[in-house]
DNA sequence: CCAGGGGTCCTTTTT
DNA sequence: GGACCCCTGG
């Protein structure tokens, strides 16, 4: 855990004048950091100067991070510098924040007080009963095009109505994204009210909605500015629209905000992230200091000029050159594949080869890819070499089935009015209310213009038939049923700290489940006949989940209350009057499954050492590693093809520029290296089972050749595969020249 | 009206 | 490896 130095950390060398600036600062401070500069070292330095040098109350200080990840790598260090005291000290990630605003004080916009958080596929659902119930057809138009489109307007802070008149106002130009906008302008609207029907809130609600909060309401502004007196956010040039204004609004007027971040390295414009943010800070903020970290302390040289090499590349940036007093370093090794299957072996053998003559971990090395899809053949192949490898991020564990149905039967129960979760598991496992069923009930509450659940619990034999009008009271009386239980669980939840076992709210879950009969179903279905062990393991693992928030919750309050220097408190009986603390609940455990995924898993069984890391380059960012590979540097894959398909219309309304962030991804990629790098691509690629010829990505000529090493694999095509190329290449120009349009 | 089986399509990046 | 659609039989 803790094992770094209980002293202030001298880690790197700022000169005096930035140490000055970055331990004296009040006010607006830009720390405008380079890759490898020790950007997160540099703000975990400040909390510490504020707490032990300026004796800030560790409690007044906020710091705010994107991942949970980053949360808490900070918040672990900020402990291990500050000492015990320093856990008072607000590490979050904007959502969580967000989530934390508005249980305080979201009533006041008529939030109910547990509302459901919607990601990704259920915001979908929601998308799919808004455009049924405006007409869309929605086999013809591909819904996550228009959720991005609304989740676009929301980033940007526009309104349905504003939408609205954007879209008719602007100069159609007949194109298919045209097609889009008009559609998800009209499909916005019901979307928000579909989400307030089912009490619930999406991602982009997590701020958008505090911010209308502190807007309006001047007793929130009060509250919040009470509580917080400096503000710190973590890789700024991610911020959108939205989180300009919170960290504007929490500053208020303190204007206590340090904010860190690398122009070079924003990679999320495609959720709204605005790099104007941190180009512009001085302007949203007058009289900021700016003082840069243009020292690497990460790469070897040759690493370093690679990647200034090819961010080089990009105009409108923040003009600095990153320098390093680090070794040379070995020369960057440069791979053609075959295809990725070669690609992924030579990989796995490299790795198991390097780790004895460099004597690694398994934990030091990572291979970074564009799309989650690439992830396979590299798990075959490592699986293959019987590498331990653990992969980040990808389909979420609680994107599958079995665990999204169980989770939909837990919000089912904790948010009465979920409609798209009770939708979700009306008929599973099947009880006799079909699909006709459910169309007649979703009608009936468009007509009486109630929510789902409403309409639902007023279903009768006249609207459904007899059969289905028992199946369905039977349904809502499991659904009481379990509330019931449930409000016991959370009593005894509440008391006292979790006993030796299963903790009562996890317990109740595990029971619920049982009575439902979730595991018998999973066995029934044939098509699980292979996956069902693991199917039942991850179902577990839902109950698990909870287990562990519970003590976790649990654990918050009791290291807080203990005095480090005083032996073992005897345990409270009852919850003490805290104000940062609440009991563990059903619906805050949901809110953690939403927001962190199984991150939190790590606690448990934390193998980073012993795995070898497989992930994108997004989620790379901020991260760091001995050896790193990066695979299938190919046009139409770094830069991917939606982002050339992008590039090509320019007139698009929010262009910005794809290609010159496919640039910073890869430089976001080479960065991470601290030692050696391995690039590599694909001569051909398997598309549907058949071998397409790949170019390579224009990326890679930037990097000086005297830099790299390049190296072949042994593989050579047989003499089928050879044809079956050439065959496709010829297929392709054809395809091309018939000018097939879009 | 409902359940289950077999076919087809597609796969950016994330909180 | 999925999600989703259509079709068939009860």
């Amino acid at each position: 855990m803790t094992t770094e130095a209980k002293s202030a950390p001298y880690l790197y060398d700022l000169n005096p004048e930035q140490r000055a600036a970055v331990l004296h600062t009040e006010g607006p401070l830009l720390i405008l950091a380079g890759a490898g500069s020790g950007k997160t070292k540099t703000l975990v330095h400040r909390i510490v100067h504020l707490i032990r040098g300026k004796e800030v109350d560790p409690s007044r200080i906020v710091a705010v991070t994107f991942t949970n990840r980053a949360a808490d790598e900070m918040r672990e260090r900020v402990q291990a510098y500050a000492g015990a005291e320093a856990r008072a000290v607000t590490v979050s990630t904007f959502h969580s924040l967000g989530v934390r605003i508005l249980r305080a004080h979201g009533h006041r916009l008529g939030l109910p007080d547990r509302f459901a958080i919607y990601s990704g596929p259920d915001q979908l659902a929601a998308l799919r009963t808004a455009c049924e119930e405006i007409s869309i057809d929605d086999d013809r138009f591909d819904l996550k095009r228009i959720m991005r489109r609304i989740s676009d307007w929301k980033s940007r802070r526009v309104s349905p109505e504003v939408a609205a008149r954007e879209v008719a106002e602007a100069k159609t130009r007949g194109t298919r994204a045209d097609d889009y906008a008009i559609l998800a302008a009209h499909a916005y609207g019901r979307y928000e009210e579909v989400l307030r029907a089912a009490g619930a809130v999406d991602f982009d609600d997590l701020l958008l909605l505090p911010v209308e909060l502190l807007e309006k309401d001047e007793e929130v502004r009060r509250d919040l500015w009470r509580r917080w007196h400096y503000l710190m956010i973590d890789e700024y040039q991610d911020t959108n629209a939205v989180q300009l204004e919170m960290a504007r609004l929490l500053a208020g007027q303190r204007r206590n905000l340090c904010v860190v971040g690398d122009d070079d390295q924003s990679i999320y414009a495609f959720r709204g992230a605005d790099v104007g943010n941190i180009l512009e800070f001085e302007r949203h903020f007058p009289g900021a200091r700016v003082i840069k970290l243009e020292q690497n302390y990460r790469s070897t040289k040759r690493i370093l000029a690679a990647a200034n090499a090819v961010i080089a590349g990009n105009r409108h940036r923040h003009e600095k050159q990153l320098r390093t007093e680090n070794p040379i370093g070995a020369p960057i090794d440069y791979y053609e594949h075959p295809d990725e299957e070669a690609e992924a072996e030579t990989i796995a053998k490299e790795i198991s080869v390097r780790r004895f003559t460099q004597k690694r971990k398994w934990g030091d090395f990572a291979v970074l890819y564009r799309t989650n899809t690439q992830a396979r053949p590299l798990e075959e192949a490592l699986r293959g070499q019987n590498i331990p490898y653990r992969v980040i991020g990808g389909t979420s564990f609680f994107d599958r089935k079995e665990v999204a149905d169980a989770v939909a039967y837990l919000r089912a129960v904790a948010f009465p009015d979920d409609e798209i979760a009770i939708r979700r598991i009306i008929n599973y496992p099947t009880r006799g209310i079909g699909r006709t069923t459910v169309l007649k009930i979703a009608e009936a509450a468009q007509l009486a213009k109630v929510g789902f659940a409403k309409a639902l619990a007023a279903a009768d034999e006249e609207l459904v038939g007899g059969a289905a009008a028992r199946a369905i009271r039977e349904f809502l009386q499991l659904l009481a049923d379990a509330r019931e239980k449930l409000a016991a669980a959370e009593a005894e939840a509440a008391a006292a700290p979790p006993p030796e076992g299963l903790p009562p709210i996890a317990r109740w879950a595990r029971d619920f489940f049982d009575r439902i009969g979730l595991e018998e179903a999973i066995r029934a279905d044939k098509r699980n006949a292979r996956t069902a062990d693991a199917r039942v393991d991850n179902l577990r693992d839902v109950v698990g989940s909870i287990a562990r928030f519970e003590r976790r919750r649990w654990a918050e309050l009791l290291d807080r209350a203990a005095d480090p220097a005083a032996p073992a408190e005897p345990i409270p009986a009852a919850a003490p009057d805290d104000e940062d603390w609440s009991p563990p609940t059903l619906a805050d455990a949901l809110a953690r499954i939403a927001l962190v995924d199984l991150d939190d898993r790590k606690d448990d069984e934390r193998e980073d050492d012993a795995t070898v890391a497989l992930m994108t380059l997004h989620s790379a960012k901020g991260l760091e590693f001995p050896e790193v590979f990066i695979v299938g540097l190919e046009e139409e894959i770094l830069p991917h093809a939606r982002s050339l398909d992008d590039a090509a219309d320019p007139e698009a309304p929010g262009y910005a520029d794809p290609l010159a962030e496919e640039r910073r991804l890869f430089y976001v990629g080479i960065t991470r290296a601290q030692q050696r790098l391995t690039l590599s691509l694909c001569r051909a690629r398997r598309r549907n089972g058949e071998l397409v010829p790949r170019q390579p990505s224009r990326y890679l000529q930037e990097i000086p050749v005297d830099l790299l090493n390049v190296k072949s694999t042994g593989t050579v095509l047989t003499e089928e595969e050879s044809a079956a190329l050439r065959q496709n290449f010829f297929a392709q120009m054809r395809a091309m020249l018939a000018g097939g349009e879009e």
